[in-house]
DNA sequence: CTAAGTAGTTTCGAATACATACTATTGTAA
DNA sequence: TTACAATAGTATGTATTCGAAACTACTTAG
């Protein structure tokens, strides 16, 4: 059996396509969960417009779009940084955390599924994030020592590191670098 | 590492999205060009509006529009049942076919990967997709014998049954069913 | 201090998406 | 056969996404 690439294209595709088709509620549509999602795992310096729109991988005016929209349904709410008069954080109300309480409903499928199965499939995804995140040049996720995502694992020869927010891999330079997602505060706040 | 389930949804909306944002192109959007892929693989009584709404996931109304660009476009043309005068069918013009010439982003970036790690991550996607399927009562993908589709594997006990367009296994009973996707002539006509 | 760069917003036009209501055709049952 | 339900597809209204481009406001480099 083959396994061309547009396969996994497609399914990839498709698998989002139906997984936001169910997820639709009258809350939120998926561009205003995914950025639900990010800014609720976000540090503060984070929460900002243009790493939203990083993230999703759309314009920084859309983003700020959907931003507005969210504010509009009462999900967020912005603060001005006092260090940079330019830059915006978002944090979530109460409505926003409840919001993300519900699972989605692809993760409720993948109860049912063997969890061999599961992780492997995660660990290959998260491969595959890494390399999309390299072509696009995004790869600037420098991740500082005391990040709270910052998952360590020792082996005999040295220290591997890697990003458990946004799943990718650190060489060992990298972690002096300021990270965009650096969280050094499991408060979040 | 714990993989926590949000991960999976997480990184295949995300993926879905870098994607999207990558392949975004003057002549067709992520919704077209999904629309349009579909009915390049489908066969004729399966490229119609009802059965691409079935595959994105979205309503008919929706999928009317899309198609409706499409053909505004020049990428498909409309056509008439003979045999059911409420029911379409598209295919495509030269341009539509030229267009779906253009691989993916997505696909280049998997020609970077381990052959290993693509086929492994391929067949995750698919047991998930059909465990979608399955909740989405989309289940009803029986294929019939002769479909060029149905890929037969032969096994010591029994053989096992697979559409290679939808990227489901068949149960035995299911080959005897009538299936959306049938296809008994290659050249697709 | 000026110029370039950065953060974010606004506007425009095209399109997606749902819900709903609609037309036309086909199928079923009295 | 004649109702009536089911099916295939379309049209409309409203909210929103999305890229592109133009714009404001703030910050930093020379």
């Amino acid at each position: 059996m083959t396994t061309s690439l547009t396969d996994i294209d497609d399914l990839v595709e498709r698998l989002a396509r139906l997984s936001a088709a169910d997820n639709w509620a009258e809350a939120l549509n998926p561009p205003q969960r995914a950025a639900l999602s990010y800014l609720s795992r976000a540090n503060r310096v984070s929460r900002c417009p243009s790493l939203v729109a990083d993230y999703m991988g759309v314009t920084r005016g859309t983003a700020s779009q959907t931003l507005k929209s969210l504010v509009r349904k009462n999900m967020i709410k912005a603060q001005r940084s006092a260090s940079d008069g330019r830059s915006v954080s978002y944090r979530l109300t109460a409505a926003g955390l409840q919001a993300m309480k519900w699972p989605a409903v692809l993760e409720q499928t993948l109860e049912t599924l063997d969890t061999q199965v599961v992780s492997e499939l995660a660990a290959g995804l998260k491969t595959l994030l890494r390399e999309v995140l390299k072509v696009r040049k995004q790869g600037a996720f420098g991740i500082l020592r005391g990040c709270i995502y910052n998952q360590k694992t020792e082996t005999a020869t040295k220290t591997l590191s890697y990003c458990g927010l946004l799943n990718v891999a650190l060489q060992a330079d990298e972690t002096d670098r300021i990270c965009h997602e650096f969280n050094d505060f499991p408060g979040n706040s």
